[in-house]
DNA sequence: CCGAATCCGACAGGATACTG
DNA sequence: CAGTATCCTGTCGGATTCGG
């Protein structure tokens, strides 16, 4: 149960001076940083949906947000959409071979997230119980 | 120059039904999912590193923010903040091996982001040109 | 059913000035 | 050097309404 083989024993794995590097991070965390676009992946993930199948599928999401993340991931070919002119209309949304190249990496960072949560929240308890006032979450309270 | 061997060929990488995965996506790209933090984070993969030197380090962010975001990250576990008590003060950041093992992850979503760039702008130029007055970016224009 | 348009609140984040 | 405190703005995202 030792979690020390994740930790690190190799090299650097980021190389110094990598601009280029850095800016590739950025504008995929930045880009799937948003408040849906992962849920909408992973729902995506298990096939083609439509688009109040997708609504339901992810609590919360308004129509505005579910247009706008949808809008956003055609617009980056990570989604199709497909419009079948019937009446009412339908629509169905799938993941592009880009989309499904992305759940891996999102896999790993759940992955990652499952096995590191605990080590975070109990930091994050500690501190909070040591600092109660001060408000690191946001802007300062 | 296929792309095709990133396509999915294999099962789905994400089972269905699978809330607690969803949830720890969601956790991690919330968590590294705002403006600094992935670039503190790459910057301290190099080693350890004083506040200014961050500062340098990182253009354009600001003092506020610089300290937020270190604080943020030391709080979950990710950096380690060691003050000496000399005049004037200095006070040193580096990666906890929790902060490391994210590096991995980091470095994957790079490798993602460098192999798709191409796709994702020659769409996203092609969607703009073809709806020109549609903003999906943020907020309706 | 699938959206677009409008209005509005909340918060992240920048600029600046000040402290130890 | 290493922060804190205050003010202010842009942007994200929710609620609601209307159209195809």
């Amino acid at each position: 149960m030792s979690v020390r083989h994740t930790a690190v024993t190799t090299a650097p794995v980021l190389p110094a001076g990598d601009e280029e590097l850095v800016c590739d991070i950025r504008e995929v965390v930045q880009r799937i940083g948003d408040r849906w676009s992962v849920l909408v992946i992973v729902e995506l993930a298990q096939g083609v949906r439509r688009f109040r199948q997708l609504q339901r599928a992810v609590p919360g999401i308004s129509q505005r947000m579910l247009t706008l993340t949808l809008r956003r991931l055609e617009r980056d070919a990570l989604v199709d959409r497909t419009v079948y002119p019937t009446v009412p209309a339908q629509v169905e949304y799938e993941l592009t071979d880009t989309g499904h190249s992305l759940t891996f990496v999102l896999k790993m960072l759940a992955d990652w997230g499952a096995e590191h949560r605990d080590t975070v929240m109990e930091s994050r308890a500690r501190w909070d119980a040591k600092r109660p006032d001060a408000d690191v979450h946001h802007d300062g309270g």
